[in-house]
DNA sequence: GCGACAG
DNA sequence: ATCTTGTCGC
């Protein structure tokens, strides 16, 4: 696949401030409705849509991202790429750090996915352009952001022990530029286990880019398969573990 | 100044 | 994210 807005590619070695505005510039362009073409009903069906997953594993100075692309609970294409990390993690500017590996992962897919889901926020963001956002808009594809933990907003309700299915609005407040109030994105209880004291956190999934936080969290359900990570996430992750310990093994 | 903070 | 075996609980 191509990157269709250059312009928007983040640039490592650009100054806070830059980085900052350019977010801004990507949250303006970014589109948190659902424009796409496919049928979100058949999302992680046979005839479905192509939905790819993005996860990242690190070798010391080195991230290895990983793409993997599915189209119903088949495999249709892989990729990694193995790129030099340039700056440390900041909260808030993930994507400067690992926007770079993942855009030279899905470039030069061959399948063009129909929705990605990516390691991190959405609009679930300070500035509304976290990574699934960046990544979404740069190439302008529907994306999605599935993260493990919240970075910021305030969850509607309590979140602890969720019912699987569940789903929780995540709201704007004081730390984020959209309207206090505003959905941006949902708690979504992907698994959940069925009795016990044990309870499982939920995933914090957000829009990216051309999908509202309704079919985000939908999408995130629709392609969850008895783990608490969706599918695509899940086996992209896999493959970043076996792609590092490839590179591993390989310069020993 | 203190606290909060995706991966 | 990552360093890491067994272990307790689903």
């Amino acid at each position: 696949m191509d990157v269709v807005r250059p312009e928007f590619l983040p640039d490592a070695s650009a100054s806070r401030e830059a980085m900052e505005a350019l977010q801004r510039d990507v949250a303006a362009a970014a589109v948190f409705a659902d424009e796409f073409e496919f049928d979100p009903a058949r999302v992680g069906r046979p005839e479905g849509p192509l939905v790819a997953g993005v996860d990242q594993a690190f070798l010391d100075d080195r991230a290895v991202s990983a793409v993997v692309v599915r189209r119903g609970d088949e495999v249709v294409e892989r990729a990694y790429a193995v790129t030099p990390l340039e700056i440390p993690y900041i909260p808030g500017l993930l994507s400067f750090r690992e926007g770079g590996p993942i855009v030279d992962a899905l470039r030069g897919l061959e399948h063009v996915p129909d929705l990605v889901l990516f390691d991190g926020s959405g609009r679930i963001h300070y500035r509304e352009a976290g990574l699934a956002t960046h990544m979404g808009v740069a190439f302008d594809v529907p994306a999605v952001g599935v993260a493990k933990n919240l970075l910021c907003g305030t969850p509607e309700r309590d979140v602890d022990d969720l019912a699987e299915g569940e789903r929780v609005p995540v709201l704007a407040d004081g730390d984020v530029t959209a309207a206090d109030g505003e959905v941006i994105g949902y708690a979504v209880q992907s698994r959940q286990y069925d009795s016990g004291r044990q309870s499982i956190n939920p995933l914090w999934v957000s829009p990216g880019h051309r999908v509202s936080a309704t079919t985000a969290a939908d999408v995130v359900l629709a392609t969850t398969a008895g783990y608490k990570l969706p599918e695509p996430t899940r086996l992209a992750d896999a493959y970043a573990d076996e792609a590092k310990r490839e590179v591993e093994s390989r310069e020993e």
